[in-house]
DNA sequence: CTATGTGAATTTATTCACAGCA
DNA sequence: TGCTGTGAATAAATTCACATAG
């Protein structure tokens, strides 16, 4: 039985990708059942939390058996992967770009990078399948294929400019790899990758904890 | 008068480079009093929060006038930097490891890449100011250049391998973008950055809350 | 008056511990 | 018997609200 309509914690939220590819891994590897206890060894996180997440889908697992491997990943995929039609743009095709956009062509994800755009002429055309347009028609292709999520790796200087173009589209979230904090409209939510940010964290970590 | 041996949460430990960096805006541009509520309204943080967070740290603030720019800026650094002599080393010298590099350079930062190694012949030398060894000298210039947190960006079917290497070194950290859930000593502590999970994470927000 | 610093209240997340199903 | 699913306990994080210092 799955459960319907109920909230998930933001925390619970957090980890679902990361259930979702140990899952996918465990199909690949061949493997049929798993426990939370193994899952829990393999992701370190305690075994009666990773229980919790997903009871909260409902009865995902069989008492005594464990969790069916196969059903799990088929089960995430659905979920994670619920708002089918929306699709991803990358702006700005430089060296982190090129690097997302061959990350980007792993497996059989659907969570995928369809168009990108640059400023930079030689750019413009395709990369790896991926059509790459100038940034002057960022607005009417955003729309066209109606994108949802952008991600942003262009130079912290026209992040800002880029975000405020993104006001009349279909735009609802980025993910913004420039090292700025940016200003968008509420309706649009943004999530930031910082390398230096990571970076310091870890090792403020490594002096401090454990 | 500021605090000693206080153990700072972890939630507020994830924030600290956050409030650095945004410290460091203010600070360039000039600014030189802020309040927990214009930080706020900056961070998308509660006012709060930020009060409770920095004064883990003893009372870096004035009743009634707010926060020292400069202060706090060199507060900060002091505090993430306390780890003065420890560096970093790329691993992977790809587009994302070349990204890196280039982030890298920004500013004054003190965590910064130190040396970085690849495979191919063609990119040993130095890109950027960085000195690139090939793999093969990977556990001996660890060693010689006291390297205490390593950055992979190396593909995911290589990763494992470069973390058993890394026994016998002084790393104590990594910070991991290939898509594998790495398996380490543990001495050391692994983050992870993946593409793949953050657009899951955006996306699934972005059909589920708000 | 203003904006901090912090007890106290509240909310959110984790973990314990076990009843109950396969 | 072996493991889930979940109430209840605990811990961690956030937020309220205000006394207090400048």
């Amino acid at each position: 039985m799955v459960k319907k309509n109920t909230v998930i914690p933001k925390a619970t939220a957090k980890r679902l990708p990361l259930y979702y590819r140990f899952f996918q891994n465990l199909s690949l590897s061949g493997k049929e059942r798993v426990s939370s206890a193994e899952i829990s060894e393999g992701l370190n996180i305690d075994s009666a939390t990773i229980r919790r997440d997903l009871s909260y889908f409902g009865a995902l697992g069989k008492k005594g058996y464990g969790y069916n491997v196969n059903y799990l990943v088929s089960f995430f995929a659905q979920l994670l992967h619920k708002n089918e039609g929306s699709s991803i743009a990358l702006i700005g095709v430089g060296n982190l770009g090129t690097a997302l956009i061959n990350y980007n062509l792993r497996k059989d994800e659907k969570t995928k990078i369809k168009i990108a755009f640059d400023v930079d002429s030689n750019k413009i055309g395709k990369i790896n399948d991926i059509d790459v347009y100038h940034l002057d028609q960022l607005e009417e292709k955003l729309i066209s294929e109606k994108i949802e999520a952008v991600i942003m790796a262009v130079p912290a200087q026209f992040a800002q400019d880029v975000v405020d173009r993104l006001a009349n589209t279909n735009v609802r979230g980025i993910l913004n790899f420039s090292p700025v904090r940016l200003t968008a409209p509420k309706e649009i939510r943004v999530h930031y990758i910082d390398l230096t940010v990571e970076l310091q964290a870890l090792m403020y970590y490594l002096t401090n904890y454990k």
